[in-house]
DNA sequence: TCTAACATTTGACAATAGTCAAGGCAAGTT
DNA sequence: AACTTGCCTTGACTATTGTCAAATGTTAGA
């Protein structure tokens, strides 16, 4: 396969890009380049004039923000096939957060200019960005909700749900996405609560914990723990962010 | 002044309509109807289907999820000017939250069917309409940051500088806007918890509290707290939707 | 004016999460 | 095998926030 259609996979794998024409495809897969980060490479930061829209093409980034004295904030942790970045283009053309590789990736950087030009000449771009922005709304609304109503064991298990298949009836096997620690920042919460907070959803929910691998007979016991502190009925029908698009 | 030309005048608030066509605006205010609400009378209940956006003419409307258990998360407070309920366009045609009148208060009603003919005819409102929502999600990232990175004292005095004057030196008078209980709630605290926050909040900042009546010698101390644990500088250039619309 | 209905504050206490320090564990290196 | 490094867990303690109950203010009506 040509680099340039590996390219054309990666974008594809974006939803945001699902409908678009080959013609545009295209135009981004000449001009979008993949590159590679180690672990704790700072893609950018805050404030950096936004030049390049990215998907990760392999790998998990940690999108963040930093306060003065080092204190961070985790936006998102996204997969393989998502897109960040592109929404500097309604924000004065500057990244609002920094981004980071939480391990040895791959990423594809297409010029924004690209996106821009396609969302201003074509309509229905502009209406599929618009569904994209509405969708990560929802993401964001049900984040903050969660934040509010649901403590730590309960945030640690409407992950877990939200990672597990959740049209399969019966035991289920779960494999953490990345380590321990980033998984904590993402749920809002410090490492050592994170550790406790497992083991606390365990004893409520008999849940099975061994390393990164977590297994249960049926997700009965998960959900009515943690669905009971949330607006949404199980299962809600999330877009997973935090699952891997296959 | 006629009827249609009050519904004009308020449509011109919302941001998002600044720029719109003189016609666009005459269709929404002839299709538009104003309505009155009472105190706790609920507008709509999330999934509700939503046949029409809203604008607040007066008073002061809470958006906010429910638990089976009643337990609340508010999802935003919004003032006069400001558009709710239009973001149902891209989720299947329900409303995302439930919405209750905190006072007595008016609020114009404009089907949705209008705003969705308008953003699929007219490229400009489209784009208008993605420069609406990322502005709306920047809100939002905010919102998750500040209740990771700030405890309850330092958000309330956040919530107080994006209520003041930030143009003006010297000495400040800021009135909260509604009662402290909901105030509360749209910081994500109980009543007891705002209560002892503004206590001592005082204590650490010098401010003057009188029931609803804040006064200081100056911004500094407010900004020394509260941007301390925030990753954006003071003056943040946040759309504030605290404050009312001239 | 009086009062009922709320809003706000305060006290006492419980639950939750954070902090700091010390170990344990596992993977990879020398 | 011994060592290093980073991740994870645990203990002890602190800080923050929530909960429940009671007292105090406030306000709009009757």
């Amino acid at each position: 396969m040509s680099s340039t259609d590996q390219i054309i996979t990666v974008l594809k794998l974006e939803y945001l890009f699902k409908g678009c024409s080959d013609d545009f495809i295209g135009q981004m897969a000449a001009q979008g380049r993949i590159i590679s980060a180690n672990k704790g490479q700072v893609l950018f930061v805050s404030h950096d004039e936004a030049a390049y829209f990215y998907i990760v093409v392999s790998g998990w980034v940690k999108l963040f923000r930093e306060t003065l004295d080092g204190a961070q904030a985790v936006v998102d942790i996204l997969p393989t096939g998502h897109m960040f970045g592109e929404t500097s283009l309604f924000e004065n053309g500057e990244y609002p957060f920094s981004a980071e590789a939480t391990e040895s990736m791959k990423l594809l950087a297409v010029p924004m200019g690209l996106l821009q030009q396609e969302i201003e000449n074509n309509p229905k771009m502009a209406l599929a960005m618009l569904s994209a922005m509405a969708r990560y709304r929802k993401h964001q609304d049900r984040e903050i909700e969660h934040r509010t109503l649901q403590n730590a064991p309960q945030r640690i298990g409407c992950f877990l749900l939200r990672l597990a298949d959740q049209s399969h009836e019966g035991a289920v096997k779960i494999h953490l996405p990345y380590d321990k620690t980033l998984l904590a920042s993402r749920l809002g919460m410090q490492p050592e609560t994170f550790s406790r907070a497992l083991a606390k959803l365990k004893e409520k929910t008999g849940i099975k914990v061994n390393g990164a691998t977590i297994e249960m007979d049926s997700l009965d016991q998960l959900v009515k723990y943690s669905c009971a502190a949330c607006s949404s009925e199980f299962p809600c029908n999330d877009l997973p962010a935090c699952r891997k698009v296959e």
